[in-house]
DNA sequence: GTCGAAACATACGCACGAGTATGGTCTTGC
DNA sequence: GCAAGACCATACTCGTGCGTATGTTTCGAC
């Protein structure tokens, strides 16, 4: 979604613009992931989405696996601006739990590729990203948890508690369509986490 | 494991005993499930395992698709009596709770299946079935929550929370390796889930 | 303009899994 | 103790995805 920003994200109608570079392909990759998971990325359909053949993408890429790994780490880079950096930006603790289940609906598809990733986890490329990336939020929940009052152990629990049900939370209502929560009732929802995982402010 | 139960649930080596019936594939591929996940349920390498040929396959049924309905009806059912059937038999609403999560250490392998369907949500045999096995601890959460003094909108927003840390629990903690729990850390957690999300018995 | 490299097309071989066809071997009822 | 059906093996076809080999077009430098 930066360079060569054409083609509607899953039109299967080529309409390509000019030719294209290795983060292309990437992208596209992405996409793929977002739309139909890490299985999906697949050299020859994934050229025809993008107008031309495999000829094409072997000489970006010496392989499958060297194309995932490449958007792995165009994701990583993504989400530590996107999702990490807003974070950061919010000072309360509060403030920024509330944050992060919000993005999950404005920056939906970060998240997405996310509990993609998790549902990935046996493929030896997406283990450590995934990985990091969850080892970075939990330090970073676990902190603000830790200024919010929280002693040692219990910041470090009430961080596994609340990045669980993060993850559960994808799972359950991105994943399986069935069920769908509504605006009204996803905010309440969030009211609800904040009242029971944030320690009162004293 | 009920009907010809040999095979060390592992081995590659056959070590087959008498002639195998339809349950026998329905147990063998919910093995693969959860070892390997959904998609590792092929016909041959299936086969091999048992020490058969796919012609024996064919015989019992007609699809690789109708292996997976049967072993996802197995699990089903095996799953009400192992998982529901103990939630049930607790009384006490906070006791369910620890229930629910001590039996990820014991009832290990529902689990882990449970959480390798989730995994595989895009397939449309798995979804109904995750989509009724949701529907139904949820319901059965909310309720344990109504009955433990919460309001009707808050008990299910806390079962939501809890069932999506259960969920999160088992991606992050059974498919993702790295920083696996120990025994005491982990009972510790279960402990600060009680204190967090059961109301106090007023 | 033309020349070289970047970007792409075409046509192959290979592995693997689904499904079919057909014949062989147990094993159970009687 | 022998049919008949249950169970299994062998040998195929077909589709799909990975990777390679070898041309062909496009573009920028000079």
């Amino acid at each position: 979604m930066t360079t060569t920003s054409a083609a509607p994200a899953s039109s299967p109608i080529p309409a390509r613009v000019g030719r294209l570079s290795a983060s292309g392909w990437a992208e596209a990759a992405l996409d793929l992931i977002a739309e139909q998971g890490v299985s999906a990325v697949a050299v020859e359909p994934l050229a025809r989405r993008l107008g031309v053949t495999k000829g094409s993408f072997y000489w970006h890429f010496p392989s499958r696996d060297a194309l995932l790994v490449a958007a792995l780490e165009l994701w990583e880079r993504m989400e530590e601006e996107t999702v990490f950096g807003q974070l950061e930006a919010v000072a309360d603790p509060s403030a920024r739990l509330r944050a992060l289940f919000s993005m999950v609906a404005r920056e939906y598809k970060a998240h997405i590729i996310y509990s993609e990733l998790l549902k990935a986890l046996d493929h030896p490329a997406v283990q450590p990203v995934i990985g990091r990336v969850s080892d970075r939020r939990m330090d970073y929940l676990t902190a603000s948890f830790r200024q919010a009052g929280l002693g040692r152990d219990d910041a470090r629990n009430r961080a596994r508690l609340a990045y669980s049900a993060y993850v559960g939370f994808l799972q359950l209502n991105l994943q399986l369509k069935q069920t769908r929560m509504q605006h009204e009732e996803f905010d309440a929802y969030v009211e609800h986490l904040m009242t029971t995982l944030i320690p009162p402010t004293s």
